[in-house]
DNA sequence: GCCAACGTTGGC
DNA sequence: GCCAACGTTGGC
């Protein structure tokens, strides 16, 4: 079971907006990066990410479900690009802050940290865990 | 709003 | 196949 992060600017698709699609869940789509694109190549029905607010906030916020796998992104006809759908599952009591991420010796080596423009990344385990610790919420 | 870092594109 | 030019991302 992988553990992922998903990034967005909040002004163009935030956390509440993810919270109204409900369980259907929405594609995550308009990612054009093959490196983010490969991330949701190798995501399973029913694993976990992270929902990061960008930009403005730099905060983790949420908790998010993958609900389908990788399928054509259909904002575009490009077969290059897919993307997976995910649903909202939980927020955190209390978001835990890019600051404090990078105050974290433990979080260190970060995507989120090391290489700030990836998108969609991989999370391991040990991260998964603490970061659900800091923001109060079951892993 | 700025700009550094990074990824992509395209001419040679 | 190199690399300069360009576009985008995202922290500050």
């Amino acid at each position: 079971m992988a553990y992922w992060l998903f990034k967005s600017e909040p002004d163009v698709w935030g956390w509440d907006a993810q919270v109204a699609k409900g369980d259907a869940g929405e594609q995550w789509d308009g990612v054009r990066n093959y490196q983010a694109r490969n991330n949701m190549r190798a995501m399973k029905l029913g694993e976990k990410g992270f929902f990061y607010h960008s930009r403005t906030g730099l905060e983790i916020v949420g908790i998010v479900e993958i609900c389908a796998e990788a399928h054509q992104d259909s904002t575009t006809d490009d077969p290059r690009w897919d993307c997976v759908d995910v649903k909202a599952m939980r927020p955190f009591k209390r978001p835990v802050t890019l600051v404090e991420i990078k105050a974290e010796p433990r979080l260190a080596e970060m995507a989120l940290v090391k290489s700030s423009r990836l998108s969609v990344q991989p999370v391991s385990d040990a991260e998964w865990e603490l970061i659900c610790e800091m923001g109060q919420t079951d892993s």
